[in-house]
DNA sequence: GCCGTTTTCGGCCCGACTGTTTTCAGTCG
């Protein structure tokens, strides 16, 4: 049993080479650290499984040892060193705006700096300005940053930034001199949080367009202000701060500046070696020829990638692992148009909005087939749960209410409680009477790990139980949920056939696309659903795609994508 | 520090913006 896992040692990796940004060593030696935490994070091995680490891409001899070290005395020598060389106090400055290793360094050595207290105080003596590549202006950022220090997370889960991607869509649309727009970055490719919202925006007038934005009237900070670039800070409700880039460019250059800009950084390395390898150079502004210095430009993504002899590679797989390497076939991932049902949500009936004819209406708009209406069951008193007798009552309704559709079907449904005792809400002649049964975890949270597998194995090995909504009970940026060993979850749900919910809910994106891949890879069925409340929620279903396009899912892992019969069938397989 | 069908040296993705300079370094994405 190694000393430190693999986390830690790829975490020490990454203190190393924050050490040796502040030491001012070499920016490539110092990024040969952070490449080897990577080629550790992405292998899916344990530490001991590796092996000999320098068997991987991007560890040589050097790293080797160090990991080696930390593996099998869960310390680093060199680490230590560094440690003795450089105040930990420093370490923190690196997050602030502005300042990065070279600037800290000097700022240590020349005037003896040690932490934020130190900074603080040499600013204050105006110090700092009469440093050679400092002034006053830098001073005074500094002290502004050290102000607002901590104040602000680092990064904002989606569900907060939504509006303000809806707030800024409408107003460029309002906007003279914009051919066309797109939101680029973390966004685009679906993940969780995002530090920012990257607009690129094809325009032949950057002036008149720029000052348009710099007019917006809920600025809280023009961050920076160029010709091609603006970056903002916007306020909205709730004291929340969103910062913005808007990146504007000729048509000719959009979606080179688009594949740029969506990223990832890493993504957007390994194409660049590829183009190395054909003596080319990209940019944002197109593919420039090394050899006759000539620029292409392309009308779309996909026509870059075929410039490559790439297939189109999606936003959401876009994070510079082997998507360069993947399988067309592979690429072909589940989209919103495939869906053909929400099989999760709620009804006055429960803690529902809307009525169960209010929500049918409101599916058969968005293009749907069939749908299920599952509402809480009793043991959830506070959200109105039913019991055996209204559940009956409600399963009339809806099977009258089906008759007076002939191209569109509600299966009946329920959101069943597994009861912290590890029992099932509902007895099994109960379930053998509903369509659509989920089963969730909604209460004791803080039980031990066993424990909550018991339950939810319960819930997986009961015949008719279908589904396993939000498997981890997490909600993005505010709990993590409870304590699930995720590789005996997937496990239990191929053994059990027991489908395993994808919740769309901005919120939640529960499961996360990690386990949504390797569920997928074990042959585990996947639901992607709203659990809407109101009408409005059931426009997240695109949220939750993107999110199981991020780990990969294909359209036949989805049963929202199935038609009727084919759930029904798949349904109906254990009774 | 890592890497190599241009391999043991000399590169390592590329460009915008700011603040400091007066042609460029540092930071950021």
């Amino acid at each position: 049993m190694a000393a430190y896992n693999k986390k830690e040692i790829i975490q020490t990796l990454e203190h190393i080479a924050v050490y040796l940004e502040i030491k001012g060593e070499n920016a490539f030696r110092v990024s040969a650290y952070r490449k080897a935490a990577q080629a550790l994070e992405r292998d899916e091995r344990t530490i001991d499984e590796i092996g000999d680490p320098s068997k991987l891409k991007g560890i040589g001899k050097g790293t080797a040892s160090i990991i080696t070290e930390l593996r099998e005395d869960g310390r680093s020598s060199f680490l230590d060193e560094l440690k003795e060389e450089i105040p930990s106090g420093l370490i923190t400055l690196l997050s602030l705006p502005g300042m990065g290793g070279k600037k800290i360094g000097k700022l240590y050595k020349e005037l003896g700096v040690e932490d934020a207290a130190g900074l603080r105080k040499a600013c204050e003596e105006k110090k700092v300005q009469n440093l050679a590549g400092f002034g006053a202006k830098t001073e005074e950022k500094i002290l502004k940053a050290l102000d607002d220090f901590g104040k602000r997370p680092d990064r904002l889960p989606i569900a907060h930034v939504m509006t303000a991607v809806e707030d800024i869509t409408g107003r460029l649309n309002e906007f003279t001199g914009i051919n066309r727009f797109e939101l680029a970055g973390s966004f685009r490719r679906g993940r969780e949080t995002v530090k920012d919202l990257d607009f690129i925006i094809s325009t032949f007038k950057p002036e008149e367009v720029g000052s348009q934005i710099t007019m917006m009237d809920n600025i809280e900070t023009i961050v920076s202000n160029g010709e091609t670039k603006i970056s903002l800070e916007l306020a909205y409700p709730e004291g929340l701060i969103v910062p913005v880039d808007f990146r504007m460019v000729e048509d000719d250059a959009f979606a080179t500046t688009l594949h740029h800009f969506t990223g990832s950084k890493d993504h957007n390395v390994l194409m660049r070696q590829r183009a190395k390898e054909k003596s080319e150079k990209i940019s944002e502004y197109g593919v420039e020829s090394a050899e006759t210095g000539e620029v292409i430009t392309f009308k779309d993504e996909p026509a870059f990638f075929a410039h490559f002899n790439l297939p189109y590679i999606p936003p959401e797989v876009r994070e510079g692992y082997d998507e360069l390497e993947t399988k067309e076939a592979d690429l072909a991932l589940v989209e919103t148009g495939d869906i053909k049902a929400d099989l999760h949500m709620h009804t006055t009936w429960s803690d529902g909005a809307q009525s169960i004819k209010e929500m049918v209406e409101a599916n058969r708009e968005r293009g749907y087939t069939h749908m299920a209406i599952t509402d809480h069951s009793k043991f959830l008193r506070v959200a109105n749960g039913l019991n055996e007798e209204r559940l009956k009552r409600q399963h009339e309704e809806i099977r009258k209410l089906n008759e007076e559709y002939s191209d569109f079907t509600i299966l009946t449904g329920i959101e069943m409680d597994i009861l912290p005792d590890g029992s099932l809400d509902f007895a099994d002649d109960i379930l053998k009477e509903t369509d659509f049964v989920i089963a969730s975890i909604h209460s004791a949270f803080k039980q031990d790990e066993e424990t909550i597998m018991k339950r939810l194995e319960t819930a997986m090995h009961n015949p008719y139980v279908a589904m396993i909504a939000h498997p981890t009970g997490r909600l993005i940026g505010r709990r993590d949920g409870y304590q699930v060993d995720m590789d005996r979850l997937i496990q239990t749900a191929a053994k059990t056939d027991t489908i395993l919910e994808l919740n769309a809910n901005p919120n939640r994106l529960d499961l996360a696309s990690e386990y949504v891949r390797k569920a997928q890879e074990q042959g585990v069925k996947i639901g992607i659903n709203t659990d809407a409340h109101r009408f409005d929620m059931l426009t997240h279903m695109p949220v939750g795609v993107k999110a199981a396009r991020r780990g990969w899912l294909k359209k036949d892992t989805v049963v929202n994508t199935w038609d009727v019969e084919t759930l029904i069938t798949f349904l109906n397989r254990n009774r």
